[in-house]
RNA sequence: GCCGAAGUGGCGGAAUUGGCAGACGCGCACGACUCAAAAUCGUGUCCCUUCGGGGGUGUGGGUUCGAGUCCCACCUUCGGUACCA
């Protein structure tokens, strides 16, 4: 008998698939399409980790059994290639960030080849390659054209270690979600992509995706920060009646505002204290605000601090005059930067008026209470008190009859805020996609022509970590004026990265074109990606930015869909006992060496069974041990039974042992179908094929030949799309000469599912006591009459009455008696 | 604080529509084969028990003939987010 050797027939295979374009993408129109997508890799020197394998494994089970399905099936794979890593190699090593990565490109697709992946090689992108960057420039000129690329001058997040700007996306607790640096804030004129312009689509939107987990669309809504409420224009007397607008969630409360508080950065600032007693003193206050980072202003547990600015504000409705205050916790990247305090229904409000001595005053009342004072603030329903002609109305109705008054006064108006900002774009770093812009004195900002694309990165650009390389190359920045021919400046910012992940979906569908990022129809007959499979940290960026830029394509008629993915499964993380895979631990299991000792076969076949997709996965020696076992229990089930296939019996499941494989075999083909195909739940799908295997393992020698000889074949194929070497392998051993990965997937015989007779549980108030066999098509009574007559059912029953008797035809009796 | 998810054997995890809790695998124990070991095969493996049975899916209540599953209250853990007006 031979031994299961994966060292020796996973590679054979590997070639013998390359070799024959195994795996192409099927363009038969007449089928179905399936879209299969892993989120591609950033080629780091690391290679791949165990994460990878568990997104690609997936991936790939997934795309074998649609194709084993009858679906034209797209199953591509790429690089996102462009990152700072790759150029901080270049400063720090001298190394050209482009043969950095293009070396860690090579090595990583080898890895993933060795796990025996189906993807179709002749649709590999890699984001870095001109024949890509040109087009994401091309796509760049587009936003240009339809006014969402623009630049302007902002307080932006700058990273002081990767030297470079950042989206509001890539800050985390204050911090650069890159190297975890202290991000500082920094004026300076920036591209922008103007994605606010579709956060009302990207909230609603998400209504359409049934399949996204809830979690990821509470992220991006929470990001996105949708509010409804409305804008109150104050005016200041003291400067020539200036309004001055504040957003509110809580324009029924508008009779309570007492002060007004301006962030430390709002314009008017200046103007106020301008010449005031306290000019001095809130002067200072406001440096110190603006020099703090982000972190220690908006920290949880930073003190509320306020200086009265000593100008007043007049109430648009009754005409008051209240103190304006400036104050840290108003933030001037929200609403309008400006807010009204109302100290008696807002808990924060409520604080910073007990701190200052300023008025609270009660305007929503507690149905059916009386007044007390406040001792916290009253955040509840209630009515209208102490609100001119406004007392007695219900506060909902409230909230929607102030703000139209506001606007039949012109004093502002129901409108809606966002937390999101628009996509701060550029970067001032070379290792990314050049912004297709060029500076001319006469004729400003030029956007360069769609076919003088790619603009190329130089290869003379200096990496001294000290500026930003691109700036460096003056065969880079000299150019000439795409529109009058002068002298010009090239933009020497790139794109943020995120910009390459954005639309590789797209490129893949039509990945070749040297005309258009893609073409039409080609994006057409392949979108939406039916099945995204990556890590969940990408929740509120990639996913994001990807939802955006597909939205404006659609809008830009370049394709039919609105949405790129119509799944997504957020990949759980690969754990090393407890603990997240990490050199510093010294916990990390290498993909490769796992491929050395077991084969790939047996690394995705733990991984796949050893938790469901979106669970944290705790990687176990003795599990995969455990999977090599199953393996090679298989290999032998099959050699042992190698003279079956010489002479191929039919099928004739007649003796009791037949019929009970045949019917196992069935029952497993239905629930590994449906756990693969509709539930995406892997780890059942392979204990189903486990439980068969155990089956077959247990049938009798004198029972029927070609019985057995089925369930080995579809045992085969059911593994195929897992263990795509091994069942190749075995395939051709019982005498196949096709690829096993052609085969169409077995079906089922819902009659073969049948049992002539079954077990029906025999309960007695609810307890287990005893077991009856009834013909399966048994009638209620005849079930009822068999379960009275049990021997136990009748001692049991022995000085008790009756109550009621329920019967569930195919599941139980149950005897209520006392 | 807010939003989201999850609590089931020694461990990873099953139970799809309210119907036998613990499938499958790991680990462990015993047995067969062997001079012996490894490999393999077989048997057992939630807890208690006076062997009749009793208890058991984070806690407490409820609905139901019947609850891991539904409802109410709570506890714990994990993830996200947080002066967002």
């Amino acid at each position: 008998m031979k031994k299961y050797e994966p060292k020796d027939i996973e590679p054979k295979w590997q070639r013998i698939w390359r070799e024959n374009n195994t795996y192409r993408a099927d363009e038969d129109p007449s089928k179905p399409k399936f879209y299969t997508l892993e989120m591609f890799p950033y080629p780091s020197g690391e290679g791949l980790h165990m994460g990878h394998v568990r997104n690609y494994s997936m991936g790939d089970l997934v795309a074998r059994f649609k194709r084993m399905k009858g679906y034209r099936v797209l199953h591509p794979m790429g690089a996102d290639a462009f990152g700072l890593p790759a150029e901080n190699a270049a400063i720090q090593r001298g190394v050209n960030p482009r043969e950095w990565t293009l070396n860690n490109m090579k090595r990583i697709r080898e890895e993933q080849s060795r796990l025996g992946i189906s993807y179709d090689w002749d649709r590999y992108v890699a984001t870095c390659e001109p024949d890509y960057y040109r087009f994401t420039q091309w796509l760049f000129l587009l936003f240009y054209e339809r006014g969402l690329a623009y630049r302007k001058k902002a307080a932006v997040n700058w990273c002081p270690e990767c030297a470079t700007v950042l989206a509001n996306e890539q800050v985390e607790d204050g911090q650069c979600w890159r190297c975890d640096s202290e991000v500082e804030k920094k004026e300076l004129k920036q591209w922008f992509l103007r994605i606010t312009d579709y956060a009302d689509r990207l909230v609603d939107d998400l209504e359409q995706l049934p399949h996204w987990p809830e979690k990821v669309k509470a992220m991006q809504r929470n990001w996105i920060g949708r509010s409804q409420g409305a804008e109150v224009t104050f005016t200041i007397p003291d400067l020539n009646d200036e309004p001055v607008s504040v957003f509110t969630t809580r324009p029924d409360t508008l009779y309570g505002v007492t002060y007004l508080v301006l962030a430390p950065e709002h314009p008017l600032v200046p103007q106020l204290i301008r010449g005031r007693e306290n000019e001095e003193s809130v002067g200072r206050f406001i440096d110190r605000m603006r020099k703090e980072s982000e972190l220690e202003r908006t920290g949880s547990e930073v003190e509320k601090m306020g200086y009265d600015t000593g100008a007043t504000a007049r109430h648009p409705l009754t005409g008051e005059e209240i103190p304006i205050w400036v104050a840290n916790y108003v933030l001037m990247d929200y609403g309008t930067g400006a807010v009204m305090g109302v100290p008696a229904h807002d808990e924060r409000d409520f604080q910073f008026a007990r701190k200052h001595g300023l008025e609270i005053r009660q305007v929503i009342q507690p149905k059916d209470e009386t007044t007390e004072e406040l001792k916290n603030a009253y955040v509840g329903e209630g009515v209208l008190v102490n609100s001119g002609e406004f007392d007695g109305l219900e506060h909902r109705k409230a909230i929607s009859v102030i703000a139209d008054r506001l606007e039949a006064e012109g004093r502002g108006g129901k409108t809606t805020s966002y937390r999101l900002r628009d996509w701060l774009f550029s970067r001032q770093r070379y290792w990314g996609c050049p912004i297709p812009i060029v500076y001319c004195d006469s004729c400003g900002t030029v956007p360069v022509p769609k076919e003088d694309l790619p603009v190329l990165l130089p290869e003379d650009a200096v990496f001294d970590g000290k500026r930003n390389p691109l700036a460096t190359s003056e065969s880079f920045v000299h150019t000439t004026c795409p529109s009058c021919g002068g002298e010009a400046r090239r933009e020497t910012d790139t794109m943020d990265t995120f910009i390459d992940s954005s639309w590789y979906f797209l490129r893949y569908t039509d990945a070749g074109n040297d005309r258009l990022p893609f073409d039409k129809d080609q994006a057409d007959r392949w979108m939406n990606v039916d099945y995204y499979i990556g890590g969940i940290e990408h929740a509120v960026l990639h996913l994001l930015y990807s939802r955006f830029v597909t939205k404006v394509l659609h809008d830009a008629g370049m394709v039919k869909a609105v949405e790129p993915f119509e799944q997504y499964d957020p990949l759980g993380m690969v754990l090393k006992d407890g603990a997240k895979m990490s050199k510093s631990k010294g916990n990390v299991v290498s993909p490769m060496e796992i491929i050395d000792r077991f084969g790939a076969d047996t690394a995705r076949l733990f991984i796949l069974f050893a938790a469901p997709p979106n669970r944290e996965l705790d990687w176990s020696e003795s599990g995969v041990e455990g999977s090599y076992r199953f393996l090679n229990r298989v290999w032998r089930m099959v050699e042992q039974h190698q003279d079956l296939f010489r002479d191929r019996p039919d099928s004739r499941p007649e003796d009791a042992e037949a019929k009970k494989l045949h019917r196992l075999l069935h029952q497993t083909v239905k629930k590994v179908t449906e756990d693969i195909g509709e539930r995406y739940q892997f780890n059942t799908a392979i204990s189903a094929v486990m439980e068969l295997v155990n089956g077959i393992q247990a049938y009798p020698e004198d029972a029927d030949r070609g019985t057995l000889a089925e369930a080995i074949e579809k045992t085969i194929l059911m593994l195929a799309p897992s263990v795509p070497h091994l069942t190749e392998e075995l395939w051709h051993s019982i005498g196949h000469s096709d690829s096993v990965h052609d085969q169409d997937w077995p079906s089922y015989d819902e009659k073969a599912l049948i049992q002539d007779e079954i077990e029906i549980v025999v309960q007695i108030n609810g307890k287990v006591r005893g077991k009856v066999v009834v013909p399966s098509q048994a009638d209620r009574q005849t079930i009822q009459d068999q379960a009275m007559e049990q021997e136990k059912v009748k001692t049991m029953l022995e000085g008790k009455t009756v109550r009621k008797v329920i019967v569930v035809p195919g599941k139980l009796v149950n005897i209520v008696a006392n």
